[in-house]
DNA sequence: CTATTTGCAAACCCTTTGCAAAAAT
DNA sequence: ATTTTTGCAAAGGGTTTGCAAATAG
């Protein structure tokens, strides 16, 4: 039994041919589209419906395995979570880099090469909160 | 001639009562939705039409007066460029609260009350950089 | 055997586009 | 007078849904 299928039976999700597909193609491409993973897979399964890579992601995320990537373009992408990172994305051409987070001081320019240039368009943390004045959800 | 009217003519655009809407409601609304917007304008001018807001939207994005929050859940939302800052956003209730983002030295922590308790779900930068690998735009 | 998952097609939503009429400068 | 902008309706693109058949456990 592999790695694949002891997480899904650990998150009580059935170990479908597709749906290891999903996590396969997940680990072996950074950040795909809906489809970049969805004509990746075809070429093993061709039978796969782009419906149920959907679906699958959709409950990979419910359970914690899958994370979004929202750049904003129009095109949501994918990602295992491992642990909590920062995805910064080139305006230009859309490619991700993961960055290492540091929970207790997080100086980002401090992570990256010296004589690199970045300018920031827009930094977004979703977080839950216990001092959310709108939903007071303590 | 107001604020609104210097604004746009200062980016060579024309000013025009439905522009002008989009401004003030932007001004009066935290971080609307599109269709937030187009709903409280359509109160003082109900011929205003939802293309109307979207052409206006994007028109103000390009000369850099509004930006977009994005916190996926399939509704942009918008706001009017002041400087940096980081948006917040509630996992549960989408609530963006605005935290002002220090050049120098980022530590998120250390701007929020000392008892709150943050919880990174997604951390996003959207840059310009001149080391993309990818696209090698210096 | 039962509950979940798949695959197909249709439906959905948000967003964009084409174009002629209207408005701004 | 020229150029931009508006408003309408249609099209577009990504995502979701309903349901019967197939599959996992």
């Amino acid at each position: 039994m592999n790695d694949f299928v002891m997480l899904l039976k650990a998150k009580e999700l059935k170990a479908t041919p597709q749906r290891i597909s999903v996590l396969k193609e997940l680990i072996k491409k950074k950040h795909p589209t809906m489809d970049d993973l969805y004509e990746a897979i075809k070429q093993e399964n061709p039978s796969m419906s782009l419906a149920t890579v959907y679906k699958n992601i959709g409950t990979l995320k419910e359970k914690g395995i899958v994370i979004e990537v929202n750049i904003a373009d129009g095109k949501m992408r994918y990602d295992i979570y491992s642990q909590p990172h920062i995805h910064i994305v080139c305006k230009n051409c859309h490619h991700i880099r993961d960055v290492a987070y540091d929970e207790t001081l997080f100086n980002y320019q401090s992570q990256l090469e010296t004589n690199e240039k970045i300018e920031i368009q827009r930094l977004d943390i979703i977080a839950t909160t216990n001092h959310c004045e709108m939903c007071q959800k303590v």
